[in-house]
DNA sequence: CTGCGTGCAAAGCATTTGCACCTAT
DNA sequence: ATAGGTGCAAATGCTTTGCACGCAG
C-alpha cells in the first residue's frame, strides 16, 4: 500500500495522463515558496488549464477565460503563463507557426511532436529509445542536457488519406 | 567503381561538407526557373553564406554585407533570405533566442543541434539510428514526414567546465 | 523599355512593460 | 496598510510591406 515509491534515476517508462493533484501542490508550494497570491484571475487561468485541452495558445486561453469573466486582458495571461512556466507545472512549445503553445507537464510520460502541416493537428509520441540515444550523444560533446525538443513536421494520416 | 549506386530509401551515412557547386547550380536554376534576377545584392548575399559560418542571424548577415555595400539594408536580406528558403538551398532555424538563423542546406548529412543556453554555441550532431527510430515512429502513426527538428537544450562542455 | 528588385520608413504581430488603480494577505 | 496583481495602452523587437526609384534582362 506504499504509494511513494523510491525515487527512480530517470527512465519512468509508465505512460498515463498527467498527475493533476501533484501538479496542482506542486503550483501552491512554488507560489507559497514566492509569497505570490491566489488571485481569481490566477484561479480561472489555472483552471482553464487543468480542463483538459493540450497546446493551448494564449488566444484561446483568454478566449476561454474571457468567458468566465471578460474584464482579464493579455496582459494577465502572459503573466500567469509566464508563472506557470516558472513553477515547472506547464511547458511552452513554439512550433512554426508564429503562436507559443503552453501545456501541462508530465513528467512520467516526456513526450514529443508530430506537426501536420496542413491541417495543423498535433499528435504526441514516446520513444525511450530515443531519449537513450539522445543521452548517449550528449554524453560524447560533454554536454549537459537540460531539456529537449523533438519535432517531426509532416501530414497526419488523415491529410494524407484525403488527398490520397 | 558505379559512384553513382541506385536511390537508397533513406539512410544516408557519408559526413561530409555541404555540396557547394551543387547548391549554387541548384540555386541558379531555381532563379532561371522563375525568371528572378541576378542583382549585386543577392550575389553579396549569397556569397556571404557560401564564405562558411553556420547558423547565421540576419543581423549577423547583414553586417556581413554591409561591409562590402553599405547602402544594403534589412528588407533586401530579409528578401533575400525567403528566396534563399524558397530555393531549397537554405534552411531556416528558429532556436529560442528570437532570432531567426540560417544555414545552407546539407542533403547528404542531415544534423541536429545541440544549443548551450550559456554562452549560445550551437554544435551539430548526426545519429542515424534516431533517424531510423523517427521513421518507424511516423510509420506508426501513418504519418508522412517532411522535415523535422531535434534540439537538446543545455550547457556545453566548456561552459560546464568553467563552472565546474 | 518593363517590370522586378531595392531602400527607406511605416506597418504588423506576438509579447512585454509602465503606470495608476485594486485587492489578497 | 502595503506590496503584489491587474488592465489598459504604449512600447518592444523581429519581420513584412507600400511606394518611388533604379537597374537587369
Amino acid at each position: 500500500m506504499n504509494v511513494k515509491s523510491g525515487a527512480q534515476p530517470t527512465t519512468g517508462l509508465a505512460p498515463r495522463p498527467p498527475d493533476l493533484e501533484r501538479l496542482r501542490h506542486q503550483l501552491v508550494e512554488f507560489m507559497a515558496a514566492r509569497g505570490l497570491r491566489s488571485t481569481e484571475q490566477r484561479r480561472l487561468i489555472v483552471d482553464a488549464f487543468f480542463e483538459q485541452t493540450e497546446h493551448v495558445s494564449v488566444d484561446e486561453l483568454l478566449e476561454r477565460v474571457k468567458a468566465k469573466d471578460p474584464r482579464i486582458g493579455y496582459a494577465t495571461v502572459y503573466r500567469t503563463l509566464k508563472m506557470l512556466v516558472e513553477s515547472g507545472i506547464v511547458h511552452e512549445h513554439r512550433f512554426g507557426d508564429g503562436y507559443t503553445r503552453y501545456e501541462l507537464t508530465d513528467d512520467d510520460a516526456h513526450h514529443d511532436h508530430l506537426i501536420c502541416l496542413e491541417c495543423g493537428k498535433i499528435t504526441e509520441f514516446e520513444e525511450p529509445q530515443i531519449e537513450a540515444l539522445q543521452d548517449r550523444i550528449a554524453a560524447r560533446y560533454g554536454f549537459h542536457v537540460e531539456s529537449h525538443k523533438h519535432e517531426l513536421y509532416g501530414k497526419c494520416s488523415e491529410c494524407v488519406a484525403r488527398q490520397a
